[in-house]
DNA sequence: AACTCGGGGCG
DNA sequence: CGCCCAGAGTT
């Protein structure tokens, strides 16, 4: 039955029809005034964005007025909306529909999709509520309802999850009133079918939502997280003491490396030389607790150490202690405890020089 | 396919 | 603080 189009969008635009929010776009068909609201609204809330499109259409009543102000006059009614290259692709196209083309917008959604700034969302918006063509529009909202609903656990942000929710919601769109369908399953995303706890237990769907029904609502859309790669450096402090000991620690903090064990740590902003080091607050602490007779680099040039989110600078500083130290751990029994690649090559490579 | 572009609201 | 918002353009 969910795959009956009909069911599903009448459902849904019963609903829209009851609970829509009077919005000023929703008075009009004017290209104009639709493609205004549409630019304004992309990843931009509608309250955010509302008092924009009432200041815009006081100023420029058609796309001729806004087509003859200036890019600097534009972008100061934008001011504090962000995303600035709307405004400046806005007033773009004002000036080719004015002057180019008699003020008349593209009827298609081919035509639409050539306007810059115009994507595949704006286009199918445009083109289904001005000129009831069928393309269907999938944005944020659209995205969380279909993958609920059906419950489709592709990623969102991938190319194959992207063609496979456009090809399902143009499936389901009415096709007697696309306009209507567009604004009543964004409206149900946006009013409803909310990121974070929905009120499931009385939505229209609720006895055949896929996600609802196997309690997968609170980890649907599934949306991959790029992976950015941050630099981090690190100081690992390899202390010599007396009696051919070390200091180790293990890491207990959740992230990388958890409850496995690392020489002392300082964690700096850029890498570190001799007297940079002397002046990091952490390492001034932890001087103070032993009688550090010598600083040197182990490695001169610094070993990146590549994990999937991170780049890790790291280098290895040899302090000689002038103490013997009893909690210390011997040279001879520290290849017993599990440390990071990073640290066991470290070992493999000085180690020979101690014995 | 991954990056960049903003400001604001919300849990 | 991280996520998300009526996405699009560039690399």
């Amino acid at each position: 039955m969910l795959e009956n189009p009909i069911w599903f969008g009448n459902k849904l635009i019963s609903w829209y029809l009851q609970n829509k929010r009077d919005l000023p776009w929703r008075e009009t068909k004017d290209p104009y005034a639709i493609w205004l609201s549409e630019i304004m609204l992309q990843q931009t809330r509608v309250a955010q964005g509302l008092p924009y499109f009432e200041k815009f259409l006081t100023q420029f009543p058609t796309v001729f007025d806004l087509a003859n102000a200036s890019e600097e006059q534009v972008l100061k009614l934008w001011q504090g909306l962000g995303y600035y290259s709307r405004a400046r692709n806005l007033h773009a196209t004002a000036k080719h529909i004015a002057f180019d083309n008699k003020g008349k917008f593209p009827s298609t959604y081919e035509g639409l999709l050539k306007l810059k700034g115009v994507g595949d969302y704006t286009a199918s918006a445009i083109a289904s509520i001005c000129f009831k063509l069928p393309t269907a529009v999938v944005d944020g909202n659209v995205y969380r309802v279909l993958s609920r609903v059906f419950g489709i656990a592709t990623p969102i942000n991938s190319t194959s999850g992207i063609a496979q929710f456009k090809a399902l919601a143009q499936k389901l769109i009415d096709p007697s009133c696309p306009g209507t369908f567009n604004q009543a399953i964004m409206e149900f995303g946006a009013r409803f079918c909310v990121p974070s706890n929905p009120d499931c237990s009385t939505c229209i769907f609720s006895d055949v939502c896929i996600a609802n029904k196997q309690k997968q609502v609170p980890y649907l859309p599934v949306k991959v997280k790029k992976a950015v790669v941050k630099n981090e450096f690190y100081n690992y402090l390899v202390c010599l003491f007396k009696d051919r000991k070390t200091l180790m620690e293990q890491r207990t903090d959740r992230g990388i490396w958890q409850n496995l064990y690392q020489f002392p740590l300082i964690e700096s902003k850029k890498q570190l030389q001799v007297s940079t080091l002397k002046k990091d607050q952490e390492f001034i602490r932890f001087s103070e607790q032993i009688n550090i007779q010598s600083i040197s680099k182990f490695n001169d040039r610094v070993i990146v150490h590549k994990l999937s989110h991170k780049h890790l600078y790291t280098t290895f500083w040899i302090l000689e202690i002038d103490a013997l130290y009893e909690g210390g751990v011997p040279f001879s029994e520290i290849h017993l405890l599990p440390v990071p690649v990073l640290i066991q090559n470290f070992i493999y490579s000085f180690l020979p020089f101690k014995n």
